[in-house]
RNA sequence: AACCAUGAAUUCG
């Protein structure tokens, strides 16, 4: 309806109060939302910290008797997913199946996401079953939610395998997939395979973005090879790849961390020279490495100047 | 018929 375009309008140019003034005026109204603006409403709600209010619209539409369709319940999954309640995900599943509604990929991979994300992998692993005797094929997102989810388990033989099971399969990876692996390989202190599928999916024509390069960046940051994360900014530059606030941010932690405030701070420079603004992030690694270098008085003094900035949103 | 749902990167706690 027109309700359901102007709502996600609203929500891509950040005006989500606006969205709620909306709700109610419809309420005022007494105009009944149609299933599409219900699933709008409720995904604009429960990816922002209104989540009960989501679910009470759910409510509220079954009891108007307006069969939620199965991407009502892929949103909700979601949704709930996401702030890692699986539980409430999972029994929302049941309640779709009951209703006799068929998940497709989507609203499968949705449900791996949230299992992921709460470390079901067993849970999952019954699901991805499920999913292929039901005769629906993964796809990118599939593989790359599982990925993750192996990663965030610890599991990262797992993950290898499984990258390795679908790397050459026509569609089933791509750069998420080769980033989600380099960043789990980073976390578990892995940094040599990180680098090396870095390299092997250059090789084999995936170009690495920002997020790609920040992966590897803030891996080989956390292992303290600065001058291997120098190398990678310059490589960056030569891709035409622009890094980001959160590019900066993981060599100003390592550098933090590593007692080189200085470093650290002429970085900043450079950051803000290149309109990349130190955000709270970084000043919280600035402080908090200055703290742990015994260096108290300058970790307020830098406390102090943050919170002169005016308009910065920190 | 049309509009609506899924994946990857940074700090401290």
């Amino acid at each position: 309806s027109l309700y359901c375009v102007v709502m996600k309008t609203l929500v891509s140019h950040g005006r989500k109060a606006d969205v709620l003034n909306l709700l109610e005026e419809m309420e005022k109204k007494g105009t009944n939302p149609d299933l599409a603006t219900y699933n709008t409403l409720i995904d604009i709600l429960g990816k922002n910290g209104q989540l009960d209010k989501a679910l009470s619209l759910y409510d509220e539409m079954m009891a108007k008797k307006i069969r939620p369709s199965v991407m009502t319940f892929g949103i909700l999954i979601n949704c709930l997913g996401r702030v890692g309640r699986v539980q409430e995900a999972y029994n929302i599943w049941k309640t779709m199946r009951q209703l006799r509604l068929r998940p497709n990929l989507i609203t499968y991979n949705t449900l791996f996401d949230a299992l992921g994300r709460a470390g079901h992998i067993n849970e999952a692993g019954k699901v991805v079953e499920e999913m292929s005797t039901s005769g629906v094929s993964p796809d990118a997102y599939t593989f790359s939610i599982l990925i993750h989810s192996l990663g965030r388990a610890k599991k990262l033989s797992a993950a290898k395998a499984l990258f390795q099971k679908v790397r050459d399969k026509r569609g089933m990876a791509d750069v998420v997939t080769y980033t989600a692996l380099i960043t789990a390989l980073g976390k578990a202190g892995q940094t040599e395979d990180a680098l090396m599928f870095f390299k092997e999916m250059k090789i084999r024509g995936y170009l690495p973005n920002v997020i790609t390069y920040s992966a590897i960046i803030d891996s080989l940051s956390k292992a303290g090879k600065v001058d291997e994360v120098t190398g990678l900014f310059q490589e960056m530059e030569a891709d035409g790849c622009a890094p980001n606030v959160m590019t900066y941010n993981s060599l100003v932690h390592a550098l933090a961390k590593a007692g080189m405030s200085a470093d650290a701070f002429k970085l900043c420079e450079e950051m803000e020279a290149r309109g990349c603004y130190p955000d709270a992030f970084t000043y919280c690694s600035l402080i908090d490495g200055l703290g742990k270098s015994g260096l108290t008085e300058q970790a307020y003094e830098v406390f102090e100047k943050v919170k002169q900035m005016p308009e910065r949103n920190l």
